[in-house]
RNA sequence: GGCACGGUAGCCAAGUGGUAAGGCCGGGCUCUGCAAAAGCCCUAUGCGUCGGUUCGAUUCCGACCCGUGCCUCCA
């Protein structure tokens, strides 16, 4: 099965392929760690692992990096005022984001390179820069690429140099930046400032800490080399963060940098862009507050397609609600064994039976809109076909499995049933109730349940039992 | 101002030159002491507005209206 993307870079639908023999080498931009990332960071983050899971889902093996930002203006702004250390600032956030990541069922990258631990690489690749009169060093101590060295910047995000100059309207910067040749150039190493305080490097142009674009351009090709095949991140790195990253990189090594790129787009929130101002800007920890789990949130951001701008609202947490049990009822109804859900390399690229459809729509260009609507029409068709003939049992809960993997849905909402502690008083009741029950006694049934209900607890019975459940809101 | 993208049912959201996937909500039915759950069924004569091309357009073209993104460090 052919995984096609549209690549930012031509604007096309073009293939993903490793190369020969090789894993697919993927860097995703990942996040500045100054605080708890919003769920608009983790649309993106949830995208890239939809697309990671999905090549591996038909068969391509993957290499993975995403960076960690733990250096730049507000990592070291922030950590001053929070009286800590800039690494012990950065490490506890990098900590609940890796925390967050796995609640979200993402897949750990193989690598996750920070700034602050590859420096080195950074001063080589601007030692090369400045090698071949492509960087200078400003008066200010910072050392600047040279776009008028570059013939090919503005490639990927369509932007000529001579319009940035020229069509910014009034957004402008007056003159009065010094150090630089030119308004459009852009730091590779920032000279020490007062107020950087202790964090600095040692560096050939004197003390100082690395621009923010160098880093993924020196992380990415160290780990998966100076070309590679996929690069990722949000629409709005595409200019400049990316272009940037273009320019270095091919202007330092003179051959092609990733050749693939792809940009989820910006999630919304109830209609409105999010920001600070409007409150909007939710946390995971927001969205457990409201009584929703990491996994119902995971399957509103990827529920979109990725090119499109999706509007997340609370009620779109609900329908995933409804949505996630009603598959997670098919698959204990195919088999009350908990899904592997171990990477399916290997064997995949046959097994998906009746599913197939399904991995078709997400291998073509991440569809998930047009997966998640194919698989909700088979549900009730493998249901047909099962009670039509058992035996095909295994071979539609494996198909099922695989598709589950590439979403990177779990299904395992029941393990979180039982995390839910019951009262004492509660399941006493429930108890009583029960036996009321058993012995036919409606009106004291009702009432048991009546009281159960006012402190908040939903019971609901089964023909062998019953189940006790926190009343909703 | 420049470039790009989008406007599809109450909400979210696919898709196609030939008569609108799917999810949620809502309604109905079956089942069950009751309730809930579950399963089944139904729910857009219309896809921003107005023109054009066409046997036929939501899908192509044009104009317009509205919204969104980027235009130097924001995923």
């Amino acid at each position: 099965m052919d995984f096609l993307l549209q690549n930012t870079l031509s604007g096309h639908k073009e293939k993903v392929f490793p190369a020969d023999g090789q894993a697919l080498r993927f860097y995703c931009c990942g996040p500045t760690v100054y605080g708890p990332a919003h769920i608009g960071n983790f649309r993106t983050f949830a995208i890239q692992d939809l697309f990671r899971r999905t090549a591996e889902a038909v068969g391509i093996r993957t290499c993975h990096v995403r960076n960690l930002t733990d250096v730049d203006d507000k990592t070291i702004r922030e950590s001053q005022k929070a009286g800590l250390s800039l690494k012990e600032f950065t490490d506890q956030w990098t900590l609940r984001f890796e925390a967050d990541c796995k609640a979200l069922n993402l897949l750990e990258p193989h690598h996750s390179p920070s700034a602050v631990s590859h420096i080195p690489q950074q001063i080589e690749l601007i030692q090369r820069l400045v090698d071949k009169g492509l960087a200078y060093k400003g008066q200010d101590g910072s050392v600047y690429f040279r776009i008028s060295a570059f013939p090919d910047y503005g490639k990927l995000s369509g932007l000529c140099r001579d319009g940035l100059v020229c069509n910014a309207d009034g957004r402008l910067h007056s003159e009065d930046e010094y150090g630089k040749e030119d308004y459009s150039d852009f730091a590779l190493w920032k000279g020490w400032k007062e107020e950087d305080g202790p964090n600095r490097w040692d560096s050939p142009w004197g003390p100082g800490r690395p621009g923010w674009h160098i880093e993924c351009s020196a992380m990415s090709m160290h780990y998966l080399g100076e070309s590679y095949d996929v690069h990722s991140g949000g629409v709005d790195l595409v200019f400049p963060h990316h272009e940037n990253e273009i320019a270095q990189s091919e202007g330092a090594t003179g051959k092609p940098f990733a050749r693939h790129w792809f940009h989820p787009t910006h999630l919304r929130v109830e209609g409105q862009k999010m920001s600070k101002s409007l409150g909007n800007l939710y946390t995971l920890d927001d969205i457990r507050a409201k009584g929703f789990t990491p996994e119902e949130l995971r399957y509103v951001l990827i529920s979109g397609h990725f090119r499109q701008p999706l509007n997340f609202t609370w009620d779109s947490l609900h329908a995933a609600r409804s949505a996630l049990q009603r598959l997670q009822r098919f698959r204990s109804r195919l088999s009350p064994e908990a899904p592997s859900v171990q990477v399916p390399v290997g064997d995949s690229i046959s097994g998906f039976g009746m599913w197939e459809p399904v991995m078709v729509a997400l291998a073509d260009d991440l569809n998930a809109a047009q997966a998640l609507g194919r698989l909700f029409t088979l549900l009730p068709q493998a249901e047909v076909a099962l009670s039509a003939d058992p035996s095909q049992r295994a071979s539609i809960l494996k198909g099922f499995d695989m598709v589950m993997f590439a979403f990177g849905l779990s299904l395992d909402a029941p393990a979180m049933e039982g995390l839910i502690a019951v009262p004492e008083d509660v399941s006493a009741l429930a108890e009583e109730r029960w036996q009321a029950k058993q012995s036919r006694d409606w009106a004291k049934a009702d009432a048991l349940r009546g009281e159960l209900v006012a402190k908040g607890w939903i019971v609901k019975d089964a023909k062998d039992g019953y189940s006790l459940s926190p009343a909703a809101g």
